[in-house]
DNA sequence: GTCTATACTCTGATAGAC
DNA sequence: GTCTATCAGAGTATAGAC
């Protein structure tokens, strides 16, 4: 996802990634970063441009993946219920496969200095809308009764967000197990049907183990125990 | 909530929840903290014994109003779908009235220190297990068709959780008008019913806005705009 | 209780040799 | 690219006068 990086330059974002949404942006120093990244201080600086740059940069790479992926996964599909089961489906497995990056963007969008959070809320509002559509498009042809279209996509994009905070890969569910779950508790909310029934997850054409495997080949191996 | 404090003392419990929940715990300075509050920064160890025990005061007071009010709530209501229903009522308007200590407590978890870090997820856990309850007896009775109780907890809560972050008192919707869309979402999720039809918040016993106006009469009056 | 002054450590970032 | 040495300021917390 990210533009041909040195691997000195992936060392430390990693490094970033792992001591950010451990211990939080704030929290963590220049000289434990360096450390991490097993650098000295002043050689980090040959490789980013400060802090600030660092968290910038891990927020775009998130956002670029999520938008991506979403628009890939929604190619050549124009059912309103279909393209949100999968809006679902990208936004959960995305959370759960790069937990840390997407705690960090999560918690510390407040921490970005002014230009950089206009540039994150913008890309932000993008990815958003793709949901808000969904939601306007399955309510304006009767196939979701939605009465507050703004509570329901705010509540329930945080419910899938929420995924990076709890899922982790030793436990009882599956990354795609987890996604699936979350298709059928949105279809539920949203009261979404097909023909006359109502809609569920399995008999909707959703995106399969597969295809995951291919949109995001390049999974993150280890993630933080906290 | 708090047990009898001085002028003084919540003064500065006032400027923590401000700046904590704006800049984050990390990021917020001693000496801003003490001109927030307007002392001097060596006055303010005459009021708390140091910045980590600010927080531990933060955490224990929401979680102590939030397992108090979610209590007498449920006060008499056996029916597993009622009970989930102004579980999530409570929740949702505790979230959306004391946004800022709610911000703090989903945020800073992870600065609490060994012990206090126990202490407050025993809290947590205690309060949640009311949550698990009303689903495994939803289930258990019928009135819900929860397939992944684990995963639907988790993802329902988070859900609730979330207004703390994004609700604000100028928007569209009112504290109350909120926690029923909230009540009709987890209603849908979990396919709740009554007698034959599925359930909906406005059949339920549920609580009234004078019912939060005697609960809770110590609103905060002002809130952080970021 | 309030304050000024200060201790000591750590912060992000840079200079300059190699 | 790497490093050691260092800067100026901010971090939490305390001493001690009033």
């Amino acid at each position: 996802m990210t533009t041909t990086t040195t691997p000195t330059e992936e060392r430390i974002h990693l490094a970033a990634l792992r001591l950010f949404s451990r211990k939080g942006y704030a929290a963590t120093g220049i000289r434990e970063l360096a450390d991490e990244a097993g650098l000295s201080p002043s050689s980090l600086y040959n490789h980013i441009g400060s802090k600030e740059d660092l968290l910038l940069r891990i927020m775009r790479d998130g956002y670029a993946r999520l938008w991506s992926t979403a628009q890939s996964g929604l190619d050549g599909i124009e059912e309103p219920v279909a393209r949100l089961a999968r809006l679902v489906q990208v936004h959960v497995y995305v959370h759960a496969t790069y937990r840390q990056e997407c705690r960090v963007i999560d918690a510390e969008f407040g921490e970005l200095v002014q230009g950089a959070r206009e540039e994150i809320l913008g890309r932000r509002d993008d990815y958003e809308s793709l949901w808000a559509r969904a939601l306007v498009a399955g309510s304006e042809n009767g196939s979701m009764l939605v009465p507050d279209q703004r509570v329901a996509r705010l509540g329930l994009l945080t419910m899938c967000t929420g995924v990076a905070h709890w899922f982790r890969p030793e436990g009882p569910n599956d990354v795609f197990d987890v996604s699936l779950r979350h298709v059928d508790l949105v279809l539920s909310a949203t009261n979404a049907t097909r023909g006359r029934r109502r809609a569920v997850a399995s008999g909707l054409p959703l995106l399969d183990r597969s295809w995951f495997d291919r949109a995001l080949p390049d999974r993150p191996v280890f993630q933080a125990t906290a």
